[in-house]
DNA sequence: TGCCATATACGAGTAATTTCGTATCAATAG
DNA sequence: CTATTGATACGAAATTACTCGTATATGGCA
């Protein structure tokens, strides 16, 4: 089994610019941290060395410029959040947590018909 | 608008006891912490003293042993925190986030029929 | 009254995270 | 060839979170 490593919140950041773009330089990604928060450059590519020597991206240093990519997924990070705030914050019911997300957030009737779906093979299982 | 405090890890666990409890004292709130890690009392009451400083909880100090109570509700901490996440991990989608919640530890049958029923009468509106 | 158990206050150390300045190296335009 | 641009490496300060030791106060009981 891989190691627990928990991405902090600076981490996370990153990821998620690695797993939508797949690959990216340092440069890219801090360009698109930059639009919602303010950092110098050299902030952005410290956090991605560190990321690196714990394992949360890879990356490809054979040119000048490194290419990163995430190395844990994004299912298993989402899970681990997810598993983590359930204990911490929801008494371990999933369903509460389920009831307190469509609350805040209003899904659309599509994705209420998803979810009915999905929630029906549950059943049948 | 209350000012957005976010709870630490370790605030929210002595959250969580001040939610079951209602009111409680650092000696209780201690015992319940020691349950699941170890700690040293002050540690506990210093703690504490922070959430009182922050607002997160008040406390009646009219004794000599105080008694303390959360300042924030659950419910609102929950959503705050179901907000960032979905944000954070889930591209603002919070179906998604309800699909891995589900997925990651399953639901009884009693707790799909519930999400069910929510999911239904969220429909009608 | 005087001792003891138990409480709070508070300073300060430690650890983890984030931030950034500066050194240095590589590619390239002129 | 050399000056400029842009990249990485790295040390270390700043910030935040957590931890605990010690000082001191308070209340009750022998």
């Amino acid at each position: 089994m891989a190691k627990q490593v928990k991405p902090t919140e600076g981490e996370l950041e990153i990821l998620q610019v690695l797993w939508e773009k797949g690959k990216a330089t340092v440069r890219e990604v801090h360009e698109i941290i930059l639009q919602s928060k303010d950092a110098g450059y050299t902030t952005t590519l410290k956090l991605m060395q560190i990321m690196f020597e714990k394992g949360l991206v890879t990356r490809d240093d054979s040119a000048k410029t490194h290419i990163y990519q995430a190395n844990i997924s994004k299912e298993k990070t989402q899970s681990q959040f997810v598993g983590r705030m359930i204990n911490s914050l929801f008494g371990g019911s999933s369903s509460q947590l389920v009831m307190q997300a469509l609350g805040s957030q209003s899904p659309t009737k599509e994705e209420i018909d998803e979810i009915q779906q999905y929630l029906n093979n549950l059943k049948k299982q």
